[in-house]
DNA sequence: ATTACTAATACACGAGTAA
DNA sequence: TTTACTCGTGTATTAGTAA
């Protein structure tokens, strides 16, 4: 969901494709001649990729003789959208912002403020994914620091206010951004920006899917490129509303924004 | 250009992708460790596709002893605009209207009027391509002609009157289409609709970059399914309006459009 | 015509190593 | 640490064949 999709066997996944072009999203008859012919492969291979992609869940297949039907399973769509979203990525989220910055402790308060269920409900509708229960603290670099206010005028998803018994939690824009390490590993995931501190102008704070201290293998002091995307889409294939599943549902009726 | 790309080595592919979204377009920094974490492979396998896809001539690199600088070259990301494109057709392009028909002989008319120099200049400027000197005809099925009516409701590229010292050639309009043969072959192309003529509602016109007939193995009589794409856009990746190298050039001020 | 098996071969992979 | 070489091994591939 974060960084690039893994996918499985990159020649099963170009087999998937050639069989989604040819209509197998809903569903359509393949001879493994014909596909043997896209992928540059023999009748063979192509043959062992369906059975491959079958086997996998990717596929659905009817031999029937004279060819096969067959239609891509969710799963194999799913494969497919992630390949997309990676496209996606590269040609139309034109990076905005370019911010650097070092590595800093404290996992401590952010964690505590993002698992708090009426934040990570809203994480988990709005951007699409429940973050990992930590967030990566930056400390910003001087030309950074400086240019940071350019993220006022990008496009964010608006995170609520929202109270329990004891007190009032504030309101915050979740900014798109792609974290760069220097040995070139990337993930993505979102600067959580409050909207009342202007103060600590020099940290930025980040959620993301996964834990990014492992997955970048950073530690502190280390310095990051964080990208920040023109636009903010969530990562979420398709479904922008579901997420009854997850934390607790959201009143809609609740007083939002304007807290002090 | 218009089948799905023949992606050189699909495994590189993946690599390519990685690189790029990396930030390879511009330029970066990788190392093969973290190259291989992404791909599933060792680091010296990272490295073999690293230098299999610079001397594919699609990325270019500095070694520079604690890792290497990459920059995609702009064979590389073409390769990358045509998976997209794959992608793109997959999951944007919906399909308005689907008709099927069968080859019917006669190429030889069609073939006249879209060499012609006043037509072939606007397929080569809008379209994104030179049409194979040839149509491939289609006699619709009774269903289809019944819902061919549909097609004047959706996108379709003109193609303007022009005239020469003898006659008056008539408008027309070109609909993106993907000709899908019953074996799960595939093809883009246009079919190209002139302004005038409402009989012969039963026949279906149909170009292409490449010979349809010998692509999709087709042979008079043969059935053959026609998506009509909602999204008339051409295949040509970036420069609409690059095409002065072939056929004549335009003449801005040509009188277009109402010609009896 | 299909699909897909088996068998021979080629090629890709990763371990080890050097620079 | 890097990159990338060689080399032994294993897997993917194709040819041939059967169903």
């Amino acid at each position: 969901m974060s960084e690039a999709t893994a996918a499985a066997d990159p020649a099963a996944m170009a087999a998937l494709k050639h069989v989604a072009l040819a209509g197998g999203l809903t569903e359509t008859k393949v001879s493994c001649a014909a596909l043997g012919d896209r992928l540059d492969a023999s009748t063979q291979t192509a043959s062992r990729r369906l059975q491959t992609l079958e086997s996998a869940g990717l596929l659905e297949r009817d031999v029937v003789g004279d060819g096969q039907w067959v239609r891509v399973t969710d799963a194999g769509e799913a494969a497919l959208r992630g390949e997309y979203a990676d496209y996606r990525r590269l040609f139309e989220s034109d990076v905005e912002l370019v911010l650097r910055g070092a590595v800093t402790g404290g996992m401590g308060e952010g964690r505590h403020y993002i698992t708090l269920p009426g934040y990570a409900a809203q994480f988990a509708a709005r951007l699409g994914y429940e973050p990992f229960p930590g967030t990566l603290n930056l400390e910003l670099d001087a030309e950074s620091v400086r240019r940071r206010g350019e993220i006022a005028g990008i496009d964010a998803v608006p995170i609520d206010a929202w109270e329990d018994e004891d007190r009032t939690y504030g309101a915050a824009a979740c900014y798109a951004v792609t974290l760069v390490a220097d040995d070139g590993r990337y993930e993505d995931g979102h600067a959580i920006v409050p909207d009342r501190t202007h103060h600590d102008d020099d940290k930025l704070e980040v959620i993301a899917p996964d834990e990014l201290r492992a997955e970048l293998d950073l530690t502190d002091g280390d310095t990051i490129e964080v990208r920040v995307e023109a636009t903010s889409r969530a990562d979420a294939p398709d479904d922008p509303d579901a997420f009854e599943d997850s934390g607790e549902p959201e009143d809609p009726d609740e007083p939002l924004g304007e807290v002090a």
